[in-house]
DNA sequence: ATGAAAGCGCTAACAT
DNA sequence: ATGTTAGCGCTTTCAT
């Protein structure tokens, strides 16, 4: 079976082939008769365009890469899920990369993209990525670039993020006004903003209901099943006090959980808890944990009309980038439903 | 910023765009000094190579289509994680498509695929597919093409999946060896081959203990949490006897869980409950849930192995396809722990 | 409404 | 070790 390309189908119908090449594209100046015509040999000869051809021709490949640290995290395969869905619709197709958290392979993502002359970058970075020249680049080659998740605010790009220190405060408010007044939070030792966007949040709601700051009460370490374990055994351990504990994310705050139970501390009645993230398992678990929902979905759809906006406008970085900032959702189960009286 | 070729390098030292490019590939008959001076301006120039055009030349685009139902089912994101990540390692990139399990949509996606001339496919296919004929296209087209989890065994294409009728033996084994006698199933309307293997894994298991089949107690339905809810109302309202129920996913058996604490029936000591695709909850959840682990990260890597495998050899549908079948793993937990003696 | 011709940026066969 | 040359299969401008 070999390949057919315009050229057979001009031969077969004696005419030439920048008519056949016009008539499948739809082209206005191309009769309703010759169209038909083409378009059913096209089908009978088997033929299938070469969008590498039209690719180098046009300058454009209808490709848009997109890079995430990782789809075993249900956070990313979730967005990227929407991403694709919705470029799809729109004739895009998705070239897909994983960084695993390296910002080396992230680098060597982005070269393979632009090499293969992606229309534009959707990305959420690597944690330990520490400077920002490699999207700067991308940006100075005018090609679109959009950030979801985690942003770099000092480049002129657009960004789809939810807003993190709202989602901190409303899991600290919900928390205090349920009752708890000895609130823990744990957080990440790594410097990514949306942790410490989390943290403000959590200070700031401690300050407008007039709780004071406790160090103590201020975990850090590297988010885990695990380390939401050891916490509460460093908090029990050492004798302090607290009566609820606000996670980073919702691995922590199970393991928060399970240690809890395994020393019979009564949830929510003695320690409520709370997560960030609405993990699948929330629901499931017992007590259900009360969480803040990312809006996964939400996001991925956003991301991707942003894109499509800014694709649409040519000249991408005039502007003022468009920064959304999606709404945090408060999930209140059982976990959180108050300390006893 | 325009772009740069391998002319303007070859223009910069004098030489030919031929020897620019020999050089930037490494070719062996180019001395060292012409390939350092090349990469170096090469470098200096912002030279980046252009894909699409060595693609369109060459015949090879060095990517290959996944296309998978969704992404938002963890244990298809789990599985493209590991595909992406080996092929990466071998050169290739990913151009991802989800079905949304409509055969309609994978029609169209497997169009898109080929139009851009990926090297091969690797796919599980939806769940409405009826007829295979798009697949026995692109194999008379003699393109790669490989299966997971789902494979269409009467075409000629290899495929890696976990072998379903032992997953169903071992879980159903599990729950007799554990004291369980009078044993539910909870399975598919929909007719896939993956759920028939297990439905007769149920079964021969049951023959195998000598233990007669009782038709009341399979029961079937479209999989959900709900649905496993409405199975556990159905059993008890119609007032079967039964003391074990193994479903056909974790979400149903989910489901099942919850609505048997509702009835305040304990698990396990008067039921016990096992699943099917070792989902993250499932450790989490109260009681923790047995379930058969379909081993995605191997999964992952062994599809992206044999599809290697398959590239290299060249003359693809040859001889007869290598068929990989791992191993499922039991994995007990509380919630199949045996009945209260 | 259709044809002719150029060329996108590479690879690779064939020279020298 | 390097140069010459001919395309890959399209899109697109300019003619007719």
């Amino acid at each position: 079976m070999k390949k057919v390309t315009i050229l057979d189908i001009a031969k077969e119908l004696n005419i030439t082939f920048s008519t056949v090449a016009r008539a499948l594209n739809d082209h206005p100046a191309i009769s309703k008769s010759t169209k038909e015509a083409v378009k059913k040999t096209a089908e009978k000869l088997g033929y299938s365009k070469n969008k590498i051809a039209s690719s180098l021709r046009s300058g454009k490949s209808n490709i848009i890469g997109v890079l995430v640290p990782s789809l075993d995290v249900s956070f990313f395969s979730s967005v990227v899920h929407g991403i694709e869905s919705i470029m799809n619709q729109h004739g895009y197709s998705i070239l897909l990369y994983q960084s695993q958290e390296s910002y080396k392979k992230e680098d060597k993502g982005i070269e393979t993209l632009l090499n293969s002359r992606v229309d534009g970058i959707i990305t959420s970075f690597a944690i330990d990525r520490e400077d920002s020249t490699i999207f700067e680049e991308i940006i100075s080659k005018n090609i679109p670039l959009t950030f979801f998740d985690r942003a770099l605010y000092q480049l002129n790009a657009p960004s789809v993020t939810i807003d993190d220190y709202k989602g901190g405060y409303m899991a600290t408010e919900h928390l205090i006004q349920s009752g708890y007044k000895k609130i823990v939070h744990i957080t990440e030792t790594r410097d990514l903003s949306i942790f410490k966007e989390r943290l403000k949040g959590y200070l700031d709601a401690l300050k407008a209901y007039n709780i004071p700051v406790n160090e103590d009460l201020i975990l850090k370490g590297n988010l885990s099943l695990n380390f939401g374990k050891d916490c509460v055994k460093e908090l029990t351990s050492r004798g302090i006090d607290f009566d609820a504990i606000f996670t980073l994310e919702d691995f922590t705050a199970m393991g928060v959980i399970q240690q809890l139970k395994s020393q019979q501390i009564r949830i929510p009645e003695e320690v409520g808890v709370i997560g960030f993230a609405n993990e699948a398992f929330g629901s499931l678990v017992t007590p259900s944990l009360s969480t803040i929902d990312q809006q996964t979905h939400l996001m991925g759809q956003e991301t991707a009309q942003l894109f499509l906006t800014m694709l649409k406008e040519g000249s991408f970085y005039k502007m003022a980038p468009q920064r959304i900032k999606l709404d945090p959702l408060l999930i209140v189960r059982e976990s959180s439903k108050g300390p006893q009286l």
